[in-house]
DNA sequence: GTCTATAGGAGGATAGAC
DNA sequence: GTCTATCCTCCTATAGAC
């Protein structure tokens, strides 16, 4: 591993080429899907360039969600920054929230021109592996972005108790993930699909608010509050 | 192949053991991530054994959703019919129908003992990963279940455009998929998971109903219908 | 920095003895 | 039906020429 990965200023697009090649070919074929002849070819650059410029194959992996998790994660703070400071104290309203969290990775979904949609696709398939190395990465990666919203979305819902709101935010991620990467699961699912991509966020908005200010199961109430 | 895939009788319990071990494999690591070794081993059985009882690994891999969607899928036809009967030609609420789809996965996920718990893990995995020969066969196992549910949402819910339903439906099957193949994901991204499992279902039931249930989004009203 | 060539091993599948 | 032995392809990673 001749160079950090942060230091790629010296590489001029080489490196560039590789991450989104690899990019697509792990989020159509996944992680042991894809090989590194597939990625060296696609990118068209040589076979030997992938462990030169990111020492191996794991850590390219790794580095395809650095390069867009980073950007991500700094919309997100930037955007609950912003409206922390504008509500002056007082709770965010629960529609704000969700927009801070999911309006980013929305916004990124429907950037089909620079791989936006292509890592997003990718971002929701990898959720569900459990591979020890990635898990380890994705936990850093959203620690301070997790930790914020969930507590805003605690001063947001008073009256819902901690431990349903870390429930519901998980439900919420996963309708989320499938709404972007299962768009063809959905059709196959239901025969076609012919309906306005652009109509997706107003539908999930309505669908997320919906299902996060729900009423209580009657059971919840006797559940754990931390 | 030597035999049918629905012939096994005559095969005491190799054929089961294969089956049972890939199940567990393929849920952890995925099709391309799990060889035929590491079948054999975990099945103790011999290399050869897959391809002399299902012919390849591609369809073994199908052989271990047919065995449990079938069943899944049989259960869902099976509810929707009493319920159907039951109401006397008069539409479903909502609740029951979401009952009925989601109630046989929930049971089979809370089932730890036998697999089930496992092959709900897979399914979500599976759901995302847009390989050809997969996409295929899911297709048809899913094809009669998902008309019938669909029919089911559009009469209990007249108000809401079918297209928002089938929307809606999506959004719905990921928050499950996630609710149950994600469990770990959650820990991971909160920090700690002590809840008790049994609450999965009440909670995830309210969730859904909020969000199925949701006021539409403004734009939703000039979508098309269907 | 980039390439070719290749090491060294793991992959799915099968032939053929028992 | 079960097992061993093996074919041949493909893999990641690296050594070393340019």
């Amino acid at each position: 591993m001749p160079q950090a990965a942060d230091d790629n200023r010296s590489a001029p697009d080489t490196a560039e080429r590789i991450l989104d090649a690899s990019e697509w070919l792990f989020a159509e074929h996944g992680f042991d899907g894809t090989s590194m002849r597939m990625i060296t070819t696609r990118a068209a650059v040589n076979l030997a360039s992938v462990n030169y410029h990111f020492g191996s194959k794991e850590a390219l992996f790794q580095e395809v969600f650095h390069r867009r998790l980073a950007e991500l994660n700094r919309q997100r703070l930037e955007a609950i920054n912003r409206m922390e400071a504008d509500a002056g104290g007082t709770a965010l309203k629960p529609s704000q929230v969700l927009d801070g969290f999911f309006g980013p990775a929305l916004e990124m979904a429907a950037d089909t021109e620079h791989g936006g949609y292509t890592f997003m696709r990718l971002l929701g398939r990898t959720y569900t592996e459990p591979a020890e190395f990635i898990r380890k990465f994705m936990a850093v990666e959203y620690a301070e972005v997790v930790e914020r919203y969930t507590a805003a979305l605690y001063a947001a819902l008073p009256e819902v108790p901690k431990a349903e709101i870390v429930w519901r935010l998980h439900f919420m991620m996963g309708a989320v993930s499938y709404a972007i990467s299962g768009i063809d699961a959905l059709a196959l699912l239901t025969g076609h699909f012919d309906d306005d991509p652009a109509l997706l966020k107003p539908r999930l908005t309505a669908f997320l608010l919906g299902g996060l200010r729900a009423p209580l199961p009657e059971s919840a109430n006797t559940a754990t509050r931390k």
